[in-house]
DNA sequence: TTGTACGCGTTATCAA
DNA sequence: TTGATAACGCGTACAA
């Protein structure tokens, strides 16, 4: 039997012939320590492989060097939504530059909730950061876990960061009314997220600032789900023969509309332009005939990342929002 | 300034008056405690908030309580292929019915391998699931560390849990030909992956006991991504205009297969037949022109969560390798 | 059945 | 700059 347990910083102290003490100082990389003892002890985690307790040590700091992505989403969705997959892809990025791990978990329903609660501790992570799109559900953690949000949530003290969906939704229709469509229509998000009505809302802005009117009937509901933009689509036609452009609150609902004006054999983009919030670039580049407003993902994970650790150095600052400017991309034929 | 400090099981005992050996027994759940008593501390735990100490527990117990899953895959893959989602959904759903932690972790390339083997020790995890599709890469994990793997991996002394890829292969070719098609195309997955060899041998056994012959022309190499799929059709059909059926190794190649079909104007299943392995009930589901293997993800989960669980409560046991069999389900017009 | 006391590996405080 | 030593919160062997 090989010996299984791992080496303690007693050993390695023993071994560098220095005391626990200053095995933990170099160890943690303190200043107040020779040149010469350093080197020794360094050696010496070297020759036994020696990894720091990370139990120990939390049980001593209390910290845990550890943030959880709480995404309050069906697993289902968050695998479906090129979205979720670019904001957990820039999150671990970011996480992975830093000393810290990140933890994933993803919250379909209320009944996952309380196990989350338990969780969501200083005990057993040192923040958090919440995809909560939707209003209704909020996290069970005390007021004692630094959280930073992605996407403006409902309480106007709390921490987050977010994509200029207004702004984005604006430039997009603006950029459409330039091209010379009169007759723009729009399928929303959901309403009960701020990016559902904040997307909205630039398409309204959009129209008034043109001078457009705001026709009811060129509206029309999506939940963000391929089906309900091939369903808006084809209601959107039905109800209005007329339209000459199609404005989608995300990429996946204008994939969806692609699809059923594809089948109804219209001219995408020559006789409907096609915008939508692109979740990753990948989506842009497989559509040529879409024009996408351009989310940085990588960049949101980044700041996410940092605002969160600045909460954590420093709970009682001042509460930061950011928010993150899109950019248009175009689909090859606009 | 409210009193940040979560209550311990000292603070537990105090106010349920006993003795903190006695808590910490009702809180572990051990029998030797007389009911009166356990009320009394379980009293004291809801109204006090009581949670344990985990960084605590496990430098007395030397378990974690966690254990990993390591995806040896790009994230972007991760999220794009529906098998992983389901993978993912089904050992997530079953670590939750357990009292331990799941902790998520894609390895892209090498260069992220070295940060992982410093935490998949003893002291992070108490065991790890290892999703290792390719031959070449192998994790740093010391022998001292329970693994299970999904799917067949090189190391024949090693635990796994896989679904039935030659036996579902091969029934699903048997299926065809005993439809009457006799010039079965296959399109492969990567043949450095047991998956992707194991289901070329299913459809190479078929063709064998019908007593057809194996013709390389009808036989196109894929990489389970919807490209390959659609571009293998498009190769196979323009070699082999004869072809009526293709079986391809994945829902996803199937799925781009069934694109290039319906551009050509091709009827699916009249004049070929279509069968793929599939990820996600979802994928049968949306084209019902498929036949697909389903893959019984959510069994898998469970199961290669059981294996686990098992190994780490006796590492010495004999090494366990469970097959799951997989079941063919038809298109609508099939 | 219950309480007491020790030690898990680490960081932090305090003298030296 | 360094070494001893006291917690951190918990499980458990042992004594009662």
């Amino acid at each position: 039997m090989t010996d299984i347990r791992q080496p303690t910083l007693e050993e390695v102290a023993r071994l560098a012939g220095v005391g626990r003490g200053t095995a933990s100082r170099v160890v943690n990389g303190s200043d107040h320590v020779s040149q010469r003892t350093r080197e020794a002890v360094e050696q010496a985690v070297r020759e036994l492989g020696y990894v720091p307790n990370q139990a120990a040590r939390s049980l001593k700091t209390r910290r845990t060097d550890t943030v959880a992505l709480v995404i309050a989403e069906d697993e289902e969705r968050v695998f479906a939504e090129p979205f979720f997959a670019g904001l957990v892809r820039g999150i671990s990025r970011a996480v992975d530059e830093t000393s810290r791990r990140l933890v994933l978990s993803m919250v379909p329903d209320e009944s996952h909730l309380s196990r989350l609660g338990q969780f969501l501790t200083p005990q057993h992570v040192d923040g958090v950061m919440v995809v909560s799109l939707h209003d209704a559900l909020s996290l069970p953690q005390g007021p004692d876990l630094p959280v930073v949000y992605v996407g403006r949530p409902n309480d106007p003290r709390a921490c987050f960061v977010d994509v200029d969906n207004l702004g984005g939704a604006r430039r997009a229709v603006d950029h459409i009314i330039e091209r010379g469509r009169r007759r723009v229509a729009c399928i929303t998000g959901p309403q009960d997220m701020a990016s559902g009505r904040d997307r909205l809302a630039g398409y309204r802005e959009a129209l008034d600032a043109a001078g457009l009117p705001f026709d009811a009937d060129l509206v029309e509901a999506g939940d963000f789900s391929e089906t309900s933009g091939a369903r808006g689509a084809a209601v959107l036609l039905d109800r209005c023969p007329d339209l000459d452009a199609i404005f989608a609150a995300n990429d996946v609902m204008a994939l969806g509309a692609l699809r059923e004006l594809t089948r109804r054999g219209v001219d995408v983009p020559q006789d409907v332009a096609l915008v939508g919030f692109d979740g990753s670039a990948a989506a842009a580049a497989s559509t040529p005939a879409l024009t996408t407003v351009h989310q940085p993902l990588a960049e949101l994970g980044a700041t996410l990342v940092d605002v969160l650790a600045r909460r954590i150095e420093d709970p009682d600052a001042e509460p930061t929002s950011v928010i993150l400017s899109t950019e248009l991309r175009m689909g090859e034929s606009s």
